[in-house]
Order: structure tokens, then C-alpha cells, then sequence
DNA sequence: GTATTGATTTGGACTTTGTCTAATGTCTGG
DNA sequence: CCAGACATTAGACAAAGTCCAAATCAATAC
């Protein structure tokens, strides 16, 4: 773990290590509210701020990828490979759709001065009623 | 506009008008607040729950489209035709990209008894440093 | 060991976006 | 003109995230 922040040029303190655990170790997509929870289970140790600038630094570094799905809370995923996102509109839930399944073609004209961040691609489905 | 409404199967009241009006004279992507702000520009006219309450209910009925894409506001585009998004990340700035110039092809497996909403595609930009 | 210094963390106040509720207003068919 | 359904409203509330000044930490210099 240590190894993995120095790597992505991170100063591995205490905390960002508790917090790059808790995202790594489970393939999950975490909102800043779970990783939060998750560090503080056994007692408080890491605050609400450091959650937040330690995820935000993580995003920065390309550690972790940011993913804006939820209309009421940004998602962090520890995979960074290309790779495209299924969302149930109902419940919430999060999940991966292998590069293998979809694929995106063409790129618009930018414009000047910009470059391209990513591309999200994001399946929204609905339980059928 | 009153046919449009009438046509969605939505009851046009005067402030659904407005807020119709708003949405489809300028073909732009607008926030709730900036909707709020454009519906009120003259007289307060329409409280904070009805603009919120209407934007829900025309995106229910299909009038107008859902986006999610801003980490903190919700934008809703009035132009429901197939197409995808491009976005400033250090403005917020958000505009169209033809259909014409990406293509997504391929589905995933749905988890069972879902179905899909609609597929974001969604370019991501950054003013080069 | 102790001092210094820059980086990091922190509590808590604050902002913004959006939701909820109970009361009020409006419209329509009979 | 009345009943009932539908729509709107103000304002309280909730949730996610930001901000800031103070406290703490870690590493190096002596």
C-alpha cells in the first residue's frame, strides 16, 4: 500500500494509507460517505476533511478514478483500467461493465486549448415495472 | 409550448409554461437554480419546490432529459434526441456532441428484470496546462 | 534530544442543492 | 356554485461537500 501512494508520488501518512486500504482491498466503488465509515469502524480516527482532500488528491494523482453517476454523490473507483459503469436508477447500486462488452468510437472536435480527462460511459437501467 | 405540454401528457399550468418556455426558447443545458433564476427574472413568480417539482415531472414524462454529469448540480437538456456531452471540467461548461460523432456500440448483460433508461456517454475536457 | 519548518490533519461552521410537509390556491364537471 | 382533485407555496430540513484557522505531525538540522 505504501508502495502503491509513493509510486503515484503520495506521501503516505496514516491515514491516506487506512483510506487506500479501505478502497483497494474491496473492488468496490465507494462514495466519500462509506470510505468514511469504513476508516472510522473500530474508532474515530480520520476526519470528514481528510476523507474528502485525501480522496480528492487520490483522483489528482490518478490513483483512483472519480465517477459522477449518482445525482447526490460522487463515486470513487479503485479500477483505473478502461472500463464502462452500469447504474440502477432505483436502488442506487453501482457496477462494472467490461471494455470487452461496449465500445466507443469517433471523437468530437475540442475545443481549443483542451484536452481530454476521460470518457464515462454509463448504462443507466430501471427495474422493469 | 401549451401543445408541447398537452402532447407529453402533462398539465399546463402557468408556471409549467414558463418553465417550459425557459428550457426550449434557448437550446442550452440548464441547472434547477439557473431555471429558477431565468422564471423569476421579472417578478417572483414560481417558488423553489414547484421548479424543482416541474423539472421532476418533465423529465418523468420524457419532455426534457436528466443529466448527470456535474459533480454537484443536476442539468437538464432539453434536446432528447440521441446525441452525447462534452464537458469543461474547470468551467462546468457543458455542450453537445452530434451522434454523428461518436458511436457506442455493444450492450451488457442487464442484471435480471431491469431495463435500460438511457446510455450517457460523456467526454470529459480539461484545459491544457 | 531539541528546535525548526513545512506538510497534514482537524473540528466545526458554512454553503449549496435538493426534499418534504402542511397549508393554501386553482380548476373542472356536474 | 360546490366538491374533489390537482398544483403551488414558504419555509424547515437534510445531505454532500467546502473552507479555514489552529493544532498536530514528521523529518531534518543542529
Amino acid at each position: 500500500m505504501v508502495g502503491l501512494l509513493r509510486s503515484h508520488d503520495i506521501n503516505p501518512t496514516h491515514q491516506r494509507i487506512e483510506i487506500a486500504y479501505v478502497l483497494f482491498s474491496r473492488q468496490e466503488h465507494l462514495s466519500a460517505d462509506q470510505v468514511m465509515a469504513l476508516v472510522n469502524t473500530h474508532h474515530s480516527e480520520t476526519s470528514k476533511a481528510t476523507v474528502y482532500n485525501t480522496l480528492k488528491l487520490f483522483v489528482e494523482k490518478g490513483l483512483v478514478r472519480e465517477l459522477i453517476v449518482d445525482p447526490s454523490k460522487v463515486f470513487y473507483d479503485p479500477n483505473t483500467h478502461p472500463h464502462h459503469h452500469l447504474y440502477e436508477i432505483n436502488t442506487g447500486k453501482l457496477s462494472d461493465i467490461g471494455a470487452e462488452y461496449m465500445q466507443v468510437s469517433g471523437l468530437p472536435p475540442l475545443p481549443a486549448g483542451t484536452v481530454i480527462e476521460g470518457i464515462d460511459l454509463i448504462v443507466r437501467v430501471r427495474r422493469a415495472s
